[in-house]
DNA sequence: TGTACATCAGTGAACGCGCGTTCACTGATGTAC
DNA sequence: TGTACATCAGTGAACGCGCGTTCACTGATGTAC
């Protein structure tokens, strides 16, 4: 049994399962209530409708999200180091969380519309552009082409867990900011 | 209402509901049935039950696919030449069916186990493979890093098809290839 | 050429399932006096 | 300190829906004589 407010538990419930099943959908309403042990018409003393805890749970994706892109990033280092640290974090959210991150960015459909613009993806993109200016080794990478690489990596390993991979993730992100000319 | 025998009406319709509605979801057979204005159990008479039904499907696709990528394919040409005009092809195929592209490369779960492996891609890898060792150019990429680079842009396209995008997929494309060191 | 019969593709009703949502309810908790 | 009452989170039954699957059926087509 979980602890703590139903809310939480309710929301804390659908992150478990949306992360775990690599599932294509949502996890249904009466799922969540099911995995903290209640009825399925307790949910509606907290969430006015199921699309109303999926925009909860999108919420609480984009802050875990953030907040382990933020973690890594130390504003001391060089340019070049940042952005290495910021592609190994993204990388490594993706793959501990391959079913969130096939929510939020392998999903825009099933969410609706509201959901199909990620600001975290937005502010990420920013910062990267940013970090790319102030790199003096003369990349022509954009924010874009970075982002696109890194998302290259994570969708297929994440959708291809079975393969024989030559390279293991880390390094083939390496190997790809390395043929971007972003080396330290 | 659709010609030809009902078995190739129900795959061509399962092909279109596939194609058109980038669906997280294989198209149940109902919905095929409805499609062809035919009754559900009407199905039953053509495939054994729904998964075969996916099955024939999938095998439709990844025809559809190798066809794409091998009606490009001129050995005739240079390697780098081949190499991007599979790129483009590749590029092409998943834009113009993107419901394919997510059913084949992004749905493994949701299929079974059964079709997780994609003979069509193993097949996409060797050609690559191939190609790259009779390039001369020096490039340090390997057929997964190119294929990983593809599934990014193409991945990204279509799940972000409002974003505004600073360079169109095609040029992005290229510029990939160029980091990589394919230059012509 | 015409009748009797077999074949077999498609119908339509029914099943049990999980879903989101509703609604009247219960029963514990806390406040008012 | 004890009783009366309001609050309100969670229950349980019910709804209509689409799903995959089954089964007895119908009715058109084709062959045998």
């Amino acid at each position: 049994m979980r602890t703590g407010s139903l809310y939480d538990q309710l929301l804390e419930a659908a992150m478990t399962l949306a992360t775990s099943r690599l599932s294509l959908s949502i996890p249904s309403l009466r799922s969540v209530a099911r995995e903290c042990g209640v009825t399925a018409s307790a949910v509606y003393r907290h969430f006015p409708s199921q699309s109303s805890l999926n925009r909860a749970m999108v919420q609480s994706i984009d802050a875990s999200f953030v907040a382990a892109l933020t973690a890594t990033d130390d504003p001391a280092r060089a340019s070049v180091e940042r952005l290495r640290a910021l592609a190994e974090a993204y990388l490594r959210w993706g793959l501990t969380n391959p079913g969130l991150y096939q929510l939020r960015f392998e999903s825009a459909d099933q969410l609706g519309p509201d959901f199909v613009r990620t600001e975290a993806a937005d502010k990420l993109l920013a910062h990267i552009d940013d970090l790319l200016v102030s790199v003096h080794s003369g990349t022509k990478a954009t924010a874009e082409d970075l982002w696109v690489g890194l998302h290259g990596v994570v969708s297929m390993r994440i959708h291809k867990p079975d393969r024989q991979w030559n390279t293991d993730a880390a390094a083939q992100v390496d190997k790809l900011l390395d043929a971007w000319g972003l080396t330290a």
